[in-house]
RNA sequence: GGGCGAUUAGCUCAGUUGGUUUAGAGCACCUGCCUUACAAGCAGGGGGUCACUAGUUCGAAUCUAGUAUCGCCCA
């Protein structure tokens, strides 16, 4: 046979099986008569590179997919990237730049010929890294939100939306980025608490030379585009400014003093300048006071010749100078340290400035209340199920979903503009002449009608994901879509819980008259161990493929799911990929102790074999309804812990220990066989969560009959187990690591056999079973039952059954008391606790009969064990 | 400011409608071992008044209220 290595290298073998498994098309499906099993992936960023968030997300899939593909399912795992606008865009521009190319400078057929070749070049870096993972993707099914299909899709949906009456085209507040020019929704600004200065300013009130009004800002430059000075109409404080006017200071232009409840009386001064162009709240109470709006910004966060002053200079520079201007002459009263929280932009970082802007917008409200419905009465169940409130707290608040973007990378809006400002919306050129053909006659030409210049956010094609993947937006009766549709799974992060877990259900309610996936798994965000979100710019992630590369996939994969239990935001460590390795090792060695078994079929099966067999296969069944009961549960941390024990403590240490043979003797055939196919049910279990050692063990044990691949066969299910053997091990067992213990403390070693008598007392029978066992174990020369307490030996009490092992060395009788009289203490302290509840009537009468029953036995137990405790004593103390 | 959630061993977490030996796991830690599968290992061990206070109950880590601290979401 050949020499096998120590320790377990993974590279060379995870490479060959994953070329292997992609040769033979294990991962691809094709709709039949099984029952199918479906995950649509989260489609990572089109510039995205592999990170730990990704690898967890990405983990939990495979194990998913995989198990329930050895579960006999049709399992298809859709792989695919999003199109990523703003961050595409941002990466191509700046791509240019450096080739000395301005994109104002060129068409936008160029620059998205540029922006394709990007994509063709670097896109997908990310699932070419997944499969390094072992991600059972079927990798023919890889989409992209700009395939023809799925952007045909979107065009549709849109058109259709818009047919509907639920995407409208309007003016209004909008969140804009500066730095990416484009408008964003709500969902992608991020709030960040900062240290602002509060300033305040006077403004003059007109007609009176030495009257003021006072306010207080955060932003002193938005006063050039004030139009009113509000104040709450019961502040006593104002009453005189009724029908008065305030000059903006530095330009001195004329704003009303307008009452309004609005005002908090005890914020800041109680007056409150109101900049309706430049904040949400002054909007409103624009509109409802009627006041005029001036936008004093350019597109790019510069001021325009609406401010008057500091035209086409910075926001922030300006800041810093009119609070100097305002100061020298004589506005700024006073200034003071604040917290508040500012907007950011998700994708470029760039603050966000409140901008008028007309957009598309797409209705939620109709489309939200069936999408909370489902997710309320557990039509689709959510892991952890706390989330359902979050997600409630959302879909009751939900407002409208801003769906245009001043980019050029995505879909462009199919809506067209004429003369008359009419807009047509239809699904390319020629259908809109036609439209218009229908409703105008002749009156226009091609040449009179515009496209919109914008295209759509790329969550609007990323909400269709599940159905668009399948094509059942364009044909809605295909066969995939009809097999794989509802998929299973969803597995997430609770980040994009509204950006995209919300819009998909309420899509696929739309357009599919039924939920999208049945199961949403969020996980937790992956942070360092200080508890920080891992990010390129603190540099505290690793990079996965220098881990795998470490640790191998198998144990990466075990390290992430190990820190990783159900909801939680896990704290990552190297140190649980090194566990996860040695896991691999652990394995890697239980395989080379049984291929170094010689075997002899003229060999009896020793009894202590058959025992620990039985006992195997009782305590795997057992553990394999658990391992179920946790997949049931989405708890795959603990599904792996109990694998994890299953094999290291129960297989490992008790199972090999108990049938390994003697050094350089042979094994007989039946534990030998017996031994293998336990094996390789173990291996079974673990490959969901380590596929390529798994299948590289397979490989070698597997026996002709048997499916070619582990990948492919079924998955052990738990049968039926005798609890008996169960407990006698538990016996067993308990005596064994006493018997350790004890030549431990006594310093009696290993190899040095010795003898063990054991008096069973009120008349127990002896339970035999594992006694060939305990002799292996602990290197016995001799087990006998006894009916009187030897002489000169250590004892240990089990239950309540003595146990002695005669030596030849004085013993310390002092020490043997010592031992005894503390076991009789808590023997003693946990019968008090038992009588207490025993003596107390409203406990007996009250609790249910079991639990009644469970104190006696407790009891009994107790007292019987102190029983014979004081014995000893007396013996020994006489 | 509004809402949601958490607080159990040094760390990360279980603890399933309140009752299974006066609370469990993994890691870390301590002790002893190079015992021919594995030192990426083996054998053993210590460690918690379940955040605090009151209440409900025969019985509370578990239910209720309040307090403190932390986290997340939203404005």
């Amino acid at each position: 046979m050949k020499e096998l290595p120590k320790q377990y290298s993974p590279a060379k073998i995870e490479n060959k099986w994953y070329a292997h498994w992609m040769e033979k098309g294990y991962f691809n499906s094709t709709p039949d008569n099984r029952e199918p099993y479906t995950i649509t992936i989260p489609p990572p960023n089109v510039t995205g590179v592999l990170h730990m968030g990704h690898m967890l997300n990405n983990t939990i899939q495979d194990v998913l997919v995989r198990r329930a593909r050895m579960e006999g399912k049709n399992a298809c795992w859709v792989p695919g990237t999003d199109h990523a606008s703003i961050a595409t865009e941002a990466k191509v521009v700046a791509k240019l730049r450096e080739e000395g190319i301005d994109k104002n400078k060129i068409s936008r057929e160029e620059f998205l010929e540029h922006a394709w070749e990007w994509k063709e070049k670097h896109g997908g870096i990310i699932l070419e890294q997944l499969k390094k993972l072992g991600a059972s993707c079927d990798w023919d099914r890889t989409a992209f939100t700009m395939d023809e299909s799925l952007s045909q899709s979107v065009i549709k949906v849109f058109i259709d939306l818009y047919n509907k009456g639920l995407v409208y085209r309007r003016v209004r507040m909008v969140n804009w980025d500066p730095q990416a020019l484009t408008a964003l929704s709500d969902e992608e600004v991020i709030y960040k608490e900062l240290n602002s200065k509060f300033y305040y300013l006077r403004y003059k009130i007109e007609g009176n030379e030495n009257e003021y009004v006072t306010i207080a800002t955060t932003r002193p430059e938005t006063i050039l585009g004030d139009t009113a000075i509000c104040v709450h109409p019961e502040d006593e404080r104002f009453q005189h400014l009724k029908g008065k006017k305030a000059l903006v200071p530095l330009i001195n232009r004329p704003i009303p003093v307008i009452f309004d409840e609005y005002v908090d009386r005890e914020f800041g001064t109680g007056a409150l300048k109101v900049t309706p162009a430049h904040d949400i709240n002054d909007y409103n109470l624009g509109i409802k006071h009627n006041l005029p709006s001036i936008d004093i910004f350019n597109d790019n966060g510069t001021l325009n010749e609406k401010a008057e002053i500091h035209i086409n200079e910075d926001r922030f520079a300006v800041r810093k100078k009119i609070v100097v201007e305002l100061a020298d002459q004589g506005h700024l009263i006073k200034v003071e340290d604040i917290v508040n929280k500012v907007g950011y932009s998700e994708r470029t970082d760039e603050v966000i400035e409140p901008k008028l802007s007309l957009q598309w917008f797409l209705k939620m409200e109709e489309l939200a209340k069936p999408a909370l419905d489902v997710v309320m009465d557990d039509t689709i169940k959510f892991y952890p199920a706390r989330m359902k409130n979050i997600y409630r707290h959302w879909m009751e608040n939900v407002r409208d979903w801003c769906i245009s973007r001043q980019l050029w990378w995505g879909h462009r809006i199919p809506a067209y503009y004429l003369p008359n400002g009419d807009i047509i919306v239809a699904e390319s050129t020629e259908e809109a002449l036609a439209l218009m053909k229908e409703k105008y006659n002749d009156k226009y030409t091609e040449a009179d009608i515009k496209q919109d210049e914008d295209v759509l956010d790329t969550w609007f094609s990323s909400w269709l994901w599940p159905i668009s993947v399948f094509d059942g937006i364009r044909h809605p009766d295909n066969k995939d879509i009809r097999y794989y549709y509802p998929t299973d799974d969803m597995v997430t992060a609770p980040e994009i819980l509204f950006f995209w877990v919300a819009r998909m259900i309420m899509s696929g309610l739309e357009y599919r008259n039924e939920i999208p996936f049945r199961n949403v798994y969020l996980h937790g965000i992956v942070r360092d161990k200080q508890g920080r979100k891992m990010s390129k710019s603190l540099g505290n992630s690793p990079d996965p493929l220098a881990l795998i590369n470490q640790y191998g996939a198998d144990g990466v994969r075990v390290g992430m799911l190990f820190s990783a239990p159900a909801g939680n935001d896990l704290l990552f460590e190297e140190s649980l990929c090194e566990q996860g390795r040695n896991f691999c090792n652990k394995i890697w060695n239980a395989f080379r102790l049984t291929q170094g078994w010689q075997v002899d079929n003229s060999l009896k099966q020793p009894q202590s074999s058959k025992v620990a067999i039985e006992w195997f296969e009782a305590n795997f069944n057992k553990t394999l309804a658990l391992i179920e009961d946790h997949f049931s549960k989405y708890r795959i941390a603990d599904a792996l812990m109990a694998v994890y024990k299953l094999v290291w403590d129960d297989f490992c240490s008790w199972y090999l220990e108990m049938v390994k043979p003697v050094y350089q003797q042979p094994i007989d055939q039946v534990s030998f066989n017996k031994t293998v196919e336990i094996f390789e049910k173990l291996l079974k279990v673990l490959h969901p969560f380590m596929p390529f050692i798994s299948e590289e063990i397979y490989q070698h044990l597997r026996q002709d009959d048997a499916p070619e691949s582990i990948m492919i066969a079924r998955m052990p299910r738990p049968a039926k187990y005798d609890e008996n053997i169960l407990r006698q091990f538990d016996f067993a067992s308990e005596v064994i690591m006493a018997i350790r213990n004890l030549r431990q403390e006594k310093n009696i070693a290993n190899r040095d056999a010795i003898e063990l008598l054991i008096r069973k007392n009120y008349d127990d029978q002896p339970e035999i079973t594992f006694d060939n066992v305990v002799i292996k174990l602990c290197n016995l020369s001799k087990l006998d039952y006894v009916e009187q307490k030897p002489e000169g030996a250590f004892n240990f009490i089990i239950k309540t059954t003595e146990f002695y092992i005669p030596v030849s060395q004085n013993i310390d009788m002092e020490a043997e008391i010592q031992k005894l009289e503390q076991e009789l203490k808590y023997q003693k302290g946990f019968l008090t606790s038992v009588m207490k509840k025993l003596d107390n009537e409203k406990f007996v009468n009250n609790a249910p009969a079991h639990v009644v029953e469970m104190e006696m036995k407790k009891k009994a137990d107790a007292q019987a064990k102190i029983k014979v405790i004081e014995d000893q004593l007396k013996t020994l103390k006489a």
